[in-house]
DNA sequence: ATCCAGGAAAACG
DNA sequence: CGTTTTCATGGA
């Protein structure tokens, strides 16, 4: 079985990172083995210590995907500025952010839309065994994520199946506005951050929200700052003090803190999201 | 029953 | 233009 021995400055928790709410498709199997499908591999993975073994996918494919070529230890201390998050951050020691496929991250975030993880979870999973292609391993099936003309070309009513709710609309027109996904990722990922974000949110589905999370696990776009009902309300308790506890939501106020939060942690802003989401209190 | 969840679009004034 | 209402689903 092919594995991966982490230097001891390289730090990596495979918990943390598949586990913190970024990417949807992994499950814990027994022993701390997850299992996941990303493109067309079927992934099995444990961490031992410094020791990752793994079986599905080659150590370049692992160590790309789970972003372990990137010197994580600069880019914490480049953002760890205050007591908080230095307790976030020493909370989800490891924590990665990985490298999602574009064309499924898009789709997740489309469907995560006032909604919580577990449904999320649960329409992501739907809609690959509706319409994604089978995959056998170990004795057991699983389904890739379908392309975006499986999901286009199959109308509205298989896809209420999935139980999306009001985002079935958004994304059948989505899958049917992108076309050659490979083309897609290629044009989005060579675009700077604010243009690329625009350009998403010309998408159906796709408002600020689901755009910063798309840019930031698919797209490495770390200035990304996205924030949802959790992340707001730790900005304004910890960070914001003006904010108001219960004040409507507008497109302004969520440019007033993403703003604050690409000025105050720095270019990995979204990295140091992503600690403050993991080590929310719930 | 009412509220909430990794919000966005449409309607409104 | 900024603000409010509506949208579908399931768990607590």
């Amino acid at each position: 079985m092919p594995a991966i021995n982490l230097s001891c400055d390289q730090q990596f928790s495979l918990d943390q990172t598949l586990g913190c709410g970024q990417v949807f498709r992994w499950d814990r199997a027994e022993n701390g083995w997850w299992s996941g499908v990303v493109g067309s591999h079927v992934i099995r993975i444990r961490q031992n210590g410094q020791k990752l073994v793994f079986e599905g996918a080659s150590v370049p494919f692992i160590t790309r995907y789970f972003s372990l070529d990137t010197d994580l230890q600069p880019i914490v201390a480049s953002f760890n500025r205050d007591p908080f998050i230095d307790a976030a951050i020493r909370r989800c020691d490891g924590l990665r952010i990985i490298r999602q496929p574009g064309w499924e991250c898009l789709i997740s975030y489309i469907c995560s839309t006032n909604s919580n993880i577990p449904m999320i979870r649960r329409r992501i999973g739907t809609i690959a065994e509706q319409f994604g292609r089978e995959i056998f391993f170990r004795g057991k099936v699983y389904h890739t994520f379908p392309e975006p003309s499986a999901i286009a070309c199959s109308g509205v009513t298989p896809l209420e199946t999935c139980k999306l709710g009001y985002r079935t609309p958004y994304v059948l027109k989505t899958a049917c506005a992108i076309g050659d996904p490979e083309q897609w990722e290629k044009t989005i990922a060579s675009m700077p951050f604010e243009p690329a974000r625009r350009e998403l949110m010309k998408l159906s589905g796709v408002g600020p929200k689901a755009a910063d999370c798309i840019l930031l696990f698919a797209f490495q776009k770390y200035e990304s700052f996205p924030v949802d009902v959790w992340i707001r309300r730790i900005m304004q308790q910890h960070y914001i003090l003006t904010l108001k506890a219960d004040a409507a939501k507008t497109s302004r106020e969520y440019d007033l803190i993403r703003k604050f939060a690409r000025e105050y942690f720095g270019e990995f802003c979204g990295y140091a999201q992503e600690y403050l989401y993991a080590a929310r209190m719930e």
